[in-house]
DNA sequence: TTGACAAATGTTAGCGCTATCATTTTGATT
DNA sequence: AATCAAAATGATAGCGCTAACATTTGTCAA
């Protein structure tokens, strides 16, 4: 038992004791049995993390963030990748469940009822990542999806572009609200017109970026910029206009979603609305770790915003 | 008991009690406590795999490969970040093998010798991803980069470019082959040229593959080709490239490594070196979960290949 | 020196499963 | 109906740890 509080909680066992111990452990190589451990105290330090993907960069720099805060700490991650489907969703929260996690992140907004049943009686912390919206279950950090898209939208109009269009991939909820967040902004200027809205339920890649803008070229060809759901699109939209001769920004404006690091290697550079991803990872994981230590937040969520980063490919007329 | 059996070895258990025993678990919203299980078989379900980084597009498509095949499977994928340093994978190792795991899969031959006993000890099964060699722990599934890197020099070489430079960041072991590749054979060739190998231990990114071909031009201005180490390098050498004003592929070459998606999409198409990560990660936990299921692979080790992506990058002279 | 209290350490039971072996049931065969 | 092996089910103990409480040791003031 003073092994086991050596362990756990050093400042409840005198100095004297805890060296001996600790000498012990070194030369056994003792390392606790963490099932033992989780099945006596009926708890683990689990702390689940659920996303839909596990290939876009999106999803991998919150991830990083995640692992960046977590390492060296006691918690450990437990990653699932629900691909898109609330009813994966609702499994992996499950199973996620039945290991007595200590904390549980996951994304958005939008479980299932049964999820969202599941998730209110759970006897652990929860984390909601990526958005901001109202009724978090416990805890939320993330951003409001429609107001960045509506200063993307409003920037590409103050650039002096009148026709703009929206291309996007695979609609899950956030890409649906950064849609929404452009047409409201189009319809408010008077300038929208449905025939600008080129999606796909694809998974996005460069490629599809290039064949969407193909797309919208070819349904509105007096088009004058898009805003992209996402940089892998924008950066196949830059490609595909170069290919056809299309000079931007002159004649056509293009903005991305995320500011990925590539967007301002691009030539020209590539506007975007920069998230924070990494920080939104390390910040939810220092949030969660400490809620679970007792250090309650002062408000259940957090609006880390964003930022439209004007670069070439929107700059109209300017010289930069 | 006979629960117990039911629900992990049904076929021991006779038809009608089954059903009365599945009616109740779903009744009661039964799901065992995987805790207590590890704790008295002595063994768990999950499957370690630790991969040097989360965020770069060669591991994250492996663990995509992965994932998809633990999906709906009884194994439970846990994720290790060795972020490249091999103290932080043996301490990794350290902390999975405490969880008892039925397999560890890891990255590379290149482990500490702490590392290598721990493995060869180890009471699980061991398999090596990324690369082939010699000595496997136990299996070993990947390609050689040495070779992979040779033949795209020999590509850069037959299209007529006489003086390749090669670029690369962060120099993992992996990285190194690949310039020990290129090396050999611009030595063979007798093109070689030491100032034309720029490299820094600073993380791939493609804004740095514009710097790194800034520096190769500066150090040795009459390079007429690149060897990149990673996609993301070559895209931003392209990008750099363009600004300068370099036409594409007559006076410079372009040869990347990995053959992400959207190097199919640039403008120009850049010829990479197209390598199977989505396969070897789902090739990887296939050959885990039969060898966890008795089913001996016939042998030890698979080599994936690579196969040259030839693209307009490198089409010097031809009309494509 | 004594008592009072806190700090440190120890005792006991049990977390929810599964390995092992014992027992009962089933079904085929004589 | 009797026999026997195989199939199915059951009883028991224990995996390695921690919660809860009990006991011992140390510290300080009166």
């Amino acid at each position: 038992m003073t092994v086991s509080r050596a362990l756990r909680n050093p400042d409840k066992v005198s100095q004297k004791t805890l060296t001996k111990i600790r000498a012990v452990v070194e030369r056994l190589g003792y390392i606790p049995d963490p099932a033992a451990s989780a099945l006596a105290a009926g708890k683990t330090n689990v702390i689940g993390v659920i996303v839909p993907s596990v290939t876009n960069n999106v999803f991998s720099d919150v991830m990083r963030g995640i692992y960046e805060e977590a390492e060296g700490s006691k918690w450990q991650i437990q990653l699932g990748n629900s691909r898109y489907s609330p009813l994966e969703e609702e499994n992996l929260v499950r199973t996620f469940l039945s290991q007595k996690p200590a904390g549980l992140i996951l994304s958005g907004l939008d479980q299932s009822e049964v999820t969202a049943n599941l998730l209110r009686s759970a006897d652990c912390r929860i984390l909601q990542i990526m958005e901001c919206g109202p009724d978090p279950y416990d805890m939320m950090i993330g951003f409001s999806h429609v107001e960045a898209s509506m200063a993307a939208t409003r920037h590409l109009l103050e650039a002096g572009y009148r026709r703009p269009g929206y291309i996007a991939a695979r609609l899950d909820p956030r890409s649906q609200r950064r849609l929404l967040g452009f047409q409201k902004t189009a319809e408010e200027a008077g300038v929208f017109d449905a025939n600008r809205i080129v999606t796909t339920p694809r998974p996005s890649t460069v490629t599809l970026g290039c064949e969407l803008v193909a797309d919208l070229l070819s349904k509105a060809p007096d088009s004058d910029a898009i805003l992209c759901n996402n940089d892998d699109l924008a950066l196949g939209a830059l490609f595909e206009c170069q290919r056809r001769g299309l000079r931007i920004p002159e004649e056509f404006g293009i903005c991305g979603f995320n500011d990925l690091e590539m967007m301002a290697a691009a030539n020209p550079s590539i506007t975007s609305v920069r998230t924070f991803r990494l920080d939104m990872g390390r910040e939810a994981m220092r949030w969660m770790s400490n809620a679970l230590t007792g250090i309650e937040p002062d408000k259940p969520a957090i609006d880390l915003g964003y930022q439209i980063i004007a670069r070439k490919s929107t700059a109209r007329g300017a010289g930069r």
